[in-house]
DNA sequence: ATTGGCACTCTAATAGTTCGAGTGCTAAGG
DNA sequence: CCTTAGCACTCGAACTATTAGAGTGCCAAT
């Protein structure tokens, strides 16, 4: 419904506008394409354009500017995604050789993808949904504290200390140890709370409180791997934000302190592994984000568990060059995740 | 040998300035203070003020700003140290009532501190000095891959994944994870290179590939507790900083991401415990550091490890209220790792 | 030592002017 | 019907001029 040329012309002003961060006129904008039409042309496109509300006119009488819309149709019809350069290849790949564990890949990745974008950068953890449970232990740490430690088949390693009412023998814990584990151990996470509750009629008495409190904050741990994490980088890239955009840093840094407002953000998102989710300007729920892009992509942990991963900026983005990267990172950290 | 009048203007230099943030007159330096002189008396003060560069004249006619000189007299004499607020002991108090492990402790000591300060907070990770291993372990996590995990009895949990070059039976690993128990277990983390390296004889040939291995990675782990690690909030707060101080964020955002440089900022000030350095200006190191004041004070980990914690903000920071803060934190901190 | 007085300086704010990029429209031409 | 040249018009950015006021520095008097 919307002409070819026109739909040019859109693409040339996203296009310039991103470069040069001015509004964009009819005339250099013939200037600097060849469309082989004037410029009276372009403005009668450019006409029809802002009746689409697609661009539109900071002044009366200046230059156009893309709308969230625009950018949006951009996105979706116009924005071939620019192959990452060999420079960028080398880059990500380099980064996975020794892959290590979880913490230190995800650690990795988000300062990887930071990089690449200049944006800010963020990785959100899998969340757990069908890993088991590979170890379990119970740890004296002191008098009456205990480490407990619970490492799933996906490589996470979640550990909590907890103190106890009274003192306990050692034995006591070693026994209590082994009940846990005999019912745990290989079990998948989301059955854990059950299986735990059918040992309980097994306890002595004696050891009923100190298996209550275990209990508990043995649930607690796998409940917060449900719950969900995230980690960030690049928050530097703001400061390049801010001379173009003064005043719009503070919601993204607020954002940012707040990792619930940011999960939030992200999940509501719930892009497919392998595929870029945008969100552009007024699109985000969040209200102060009218002139900021998130950018998701889902990414697999060892083929089962999925979490998002993308990137946070202005609405005007270099939208090729950032979707083909968050899509290179999240496909490579998928690899490099899946042995 | 400067006259008490005269540092009694200074002081109120100072602190007008930090409230209002505009240059300050000698005219509404007499309104708002009784010196019981005249303005024309100030004048004169003033002018020797600026003869010792402690004040500055922004422009040629226009009040007069501390200068970093003026600030560090405040601080070393004038500053009368706020007490906090009893709302302010509340939420210190309120926050340390159920102290859990190290990691949480800390998260949650630096988050108080930020939001205490208005500023960006740090608390650095305690060096392990003389800590000793109370816990090791190796677990399988897949075919080839070992957990290894090392927990110091002044409540730090260390672990780290790595990959044996072959699959390891179940019994070599036990066995393996026997031998290190035997020799690390209690010992002070200063001391397990050496002793490692004692019972490396009695390997059994075919288990010294992987006995390296785990040696190595050990090692790594101990030197990873020398290593320091410090966490931030509050990076938020530099919005406001931004609206009064353009462009002077870069730096610090900058050395936020950098563990490595603020790492070196707060060693290099190595406050004793209770007391707070503060470096202000042109002070620190850091070139682009020149209106930034980095605060930091000393806490001590079960009495035997010590570390830093502290803020950063403008060198035109409320220094009373943050010195008080950063002590009391710090007091406060020390007081929770004690038991 | 302190003070009132006064000339002087400089910034910030306000207003006026100009310049030019850019627009929208119209009428003519393919 | 699409395209185009032409032209009047708009409006912000940049520059200049002017003014008001806060603040200074200095001097002579107390």
């Amino acid at each position: 419904m919307i002409p070819d040329r026109t739909l040019e012309v859109l693409r040339a002003i996203v296009q310039d506008y991103i470069a040069s961060k001015e509004p964009i006129g009819s005339k250099s904008l013939v200037e600097r394409h060849s469309f082989g039409v004037s410029a009276a042309t372009i403005r009668n496109d450019m006409a029809y354009l802002e009746d689409e509300n697609l661009i539109t006119a900071p002044h009366t009488s200046s230059g156009r500017v893309p709308t969230d819309k625009g950018y949006r149709l951009f996105v979706d019809r116009l924005g071939e995604v620019k192959p990452i350069s060999s420079a960028e290849k080398l880059a990500i790949e380099s980064f996975m050789t020794n892959s290590a564990d979880l913490d230190e890949v995800l650690s990795k990745t988000v300062r990887l993808l930071a990089q690449l974008t200049n944006q800010v950068a963020m990785v959100q953890y899998p969340t757990l949904g069908r890993a088991s449970v590979r170890h379990f232990d119970l740890i004296p740490v002191s008098d009456r504290r205990v480490l407990l430690i619970l490492v799933t088949d996906s490589g996470r390693i979640q550990q909590h200390v907890f103190e106890l009412a009274q003192q306990i023998a050692e034995e006591s814990l070693l026994q209590l140890r082994g009940l846990f584990g005999s019912v745990v151990l290989g079990s998948e996470l989301s059955k854990v709370s059950a299986l735990v509750s059918e040992i309980r009629p097994k306890i002595a008495p004696e050891l009923l409180a100190p298996f209550e409190l275990i209990r508990i904050n043995l649930l607690d741990i796998v409940d917060a791997n449900r719950q969900e994490k995230i980690i960030l980088a690049g928050a530097s890239n703001l400061a390049r934000l801010e001379e173009d955009f003064p005043g719009s840093i503070t919601p993204v840094l607020e954002a940012i302190e707040e990792q619930v407002v940011l999960l939030k953000l992200v999940s509501e998102m719930q892009a497919e592994a392998h595929s870029v989710s945008v969100r552009i300007g007024q699109e985000n729920q969040l209200s102060n984000f009218s002139n900021a892009t998130v950018m998701v992509s889902g990414y697999e942990n060892q083929g089962s568990e999925i979490a998002q991963l993308g990137v946070i900026g202005p609405t005007r983005m270099d939208y090729s060059s950032n979707i083909a990267a968050v899509n290179a990172v999240a496909r490579y950290l998928t690899k490099s995740l899946g042995n």
